[in-house]
DNA sequence: CCGCTAACCCAAAGCGCTTTGGGTGGGCGC
DNA sequence: GCGCCCACCCAAAGCGCTTTGGGTTAGCGG
């Protein structure tokens, strides 16, 4: 059943049965009923490909997900981040186009998607401390919106959360506690966000008048394993931490275990504070967790901000003229029972 | 830049450049590499909304990821999965469009995926006991695959893993270490593959005359959290268990957690066995883990099935005769650090 | 030198929708 | 009773591509 024939059957045109479908007001709201009922009896809906090809706009927000490194991990806040953008575009009418590319062929799909016009605008996320993608997608005129932000965020728009903020009041959270040799295991520091986190780490030990300590530093991609492996190694090595301040909620939980094998317990032995990005399937919240969250966190809803880095897209794709947008969102330190006074001096 | 502009800076014939970009043999190869080469030098790509529109064919694939119950949970092996079936994708020209909807909203969806025409086929995951959406693709003649079965599943293409068989191993596993209280911590039972799961459970313990606790079986959302709250309320009453069987990594986490708050240690005062889906980010294998992979599991991984499910449903497109393709993975045991044998009697 | 076949190329007709630029008829004001 | 303006509807022109159904030319055999 296409338009003509659903047209057809009405006799009426395809003009009228259009404008009718779409709300127009240069129908009879008697027809309008009537071509409504039609539509609906007959199961028919426009062809998206023709009605895309007419008015010009996909319909369609395109996310490019960079597949980091040679195993191609997938960052588990995605899922959480799409959800969040994924309910908006549905209650927009906007489809997601996702694809996966190895890292280093995000520019061509970004290219493809501007020439072929397979989509209205992108999301971008995860920028790197160099990244090509925003002087790209600016130069394609494709509307876009960084999830984080990188180089001279004055002229696009990005949503953001205060990390230096939120790992200098963390670690000085520790401090507070009477921690000083804290650990710090961060993101891949080719990140925009993991380099913040770290100097938010870096001026709270500075501002105490700490060095930070090399073999206190780690950063890589925020497995389980990898926080396992950080903190397996700083427990056995020499001047162990007594607290760790941990980049994301994956890791901390290597953390855990590895502190666990060596008998020690979270919040009385050994103290860990992490970033949470509030995952569906993690659930470290009050509400939810008896006794209380068991990491002691900085908050910030990575679904929430899928949604609102959405809800900015889809402004700037309806409003072409929109000056740039940016958010700059602060975290939540909520206590949890990972974190414990320093053990006295030994 | 589009197809008329670049014939006419050509002096060819759009019929020409078209056949030329689409390697028809028709045209002069001398002819193509001068088209070709000017499609470069102009940036140009067909516009893939009038290419659709003029194949019939929507190069695309759909997924509709239900969102379950009322918090929304999403369930991290989504997104590995999309991974798999996104590299898939890529490789074979086809974009994918994900759908995120109510779990009540799926049928609608579909339907709409349908009749609209914006997609080739579509992907179904996490089906349950009664499940609406088989019938209808059926009905609706799109093409599709389930990850997972259910219901009479011998007239539909699908991918699954053989859970009966690898939870009635993991069980038999923990009664040859001498464990007979054994607790299972299962996905929601509305699930096929979970009620599967409790059948392999149930089947093992049957074959030594051992009759499942009601109280030592439950079954939610696998969420870290939940597998720690029934763990903890496991431990804590009467006749403990002193071996787990958990239906995903993430519940065996918070397993993990509620033993440790207790003072046990896993492989030693209590066993966990798991399934473990492969999530890169977790990374529970024994190449990169060392000292062997934390969690012992039955392993198989969700992005592999990603992979073939994409392979076989553009297989299903492509051929639309194509008899019902069907495949029961085996899954693999694999020694980890969280077994040992029971305690001796107490 | 003619006719036939390849090899190349082209004009034009869709694909199914939206949107422009009218048309028609009835009601209303004067 | 006439003219004008709405209210309602329509025909047709795109959107940018693919594909059908020829056309033209060169080359070759007879």
């Amino acid at each position: 059943m296409n338009l003509r024939e659903l047209s057809e059957s009405l006799g009426l045109s395809q003009t009228t049965v259009s404008r009718a479908l779409n709300g127009y007001p240069e129908v009879r709201e008697e027809t309008r009923t009537r071509v409504l009922a039609a539509a609906r009896a007959a199961n028919y809906a426009p062809n998206s490909r023709a009605r895309r090809l007419a008015t010009g706009r996909a319909m369609t927000i395109g996310h490019v997900v960079p597949l980091s490194g040679k195993e191609e991990m997938v960052n588990p806040i995605f899922a959480d981040f799409l959800v969040g953008a994924g309910e908006v575009y549905a209650r927009e009418g906007y489809d997601l186009l996702l694809s996966m590319v190895p890292n280093g062929e995000a520019e061509r799909a970004y290219r493809q998607m501007a020439s072929n016009g397979s989509v209205d605008g992108v999301m971008v996320q995860s920028p790197r401390l160099v990244d090509g993608r925003i002087a790209l997608l600016q130069e394609l005129d494709l509307p876009f919106i960084v999830h984080g932000r990188t180089g001279d965020h004055s002229n696009y728009s990005w949503l953001d959360i205060a990390n230096i903020r939120a790992f200098r009041r963390a670690t000085e959270f520790l401090l507070d506690l009477g921690h000083t040799r804290i650990a710090l295991i961060n993101g891949p520091e080719d990140l925009d966000f993991a380099l913040r986190r770290r100097r938010g780490f870096e001026e709270a030990l500075a501002a105490r008048g700490i060095a930070p300590q090399p073999h206190l530093m780690q950063a890589d991609l925020m497995t389980e394993l990898f926080g396992y492996n950080a903190a397996a190694t700083m427990l056995d090595g020499p001047e162990p931490p007594t607290a760790f301040v941990v980049s994301a909620i994956m890791p901390a939980i290597g953390v855990r275990r590895a502190a666990g094998e060596r008998g020690m317990r979270l919040g009385r032995d050994i103290s860990v504070i992490c970033h949470d990005d509030m995952l569906s399937y993690i659930g470290n919240d009050a509400a939810s967790a008896p006794g209380g969250p068991p990491f002691t966190a900085t908050r910030s809803s990575i679904r929430e901000a899928g949604r609102r880095c959405a809800e900015i897209l889809i402004d700037l794709i309806r409003n072409p003229g929109l000056a740039p947008v940016q958010e700059l969102w602060e975290t939540e330190l909520t206590l949890g029972r990972s974190t414990g006074p320093a053990p006295s001096a030994d």
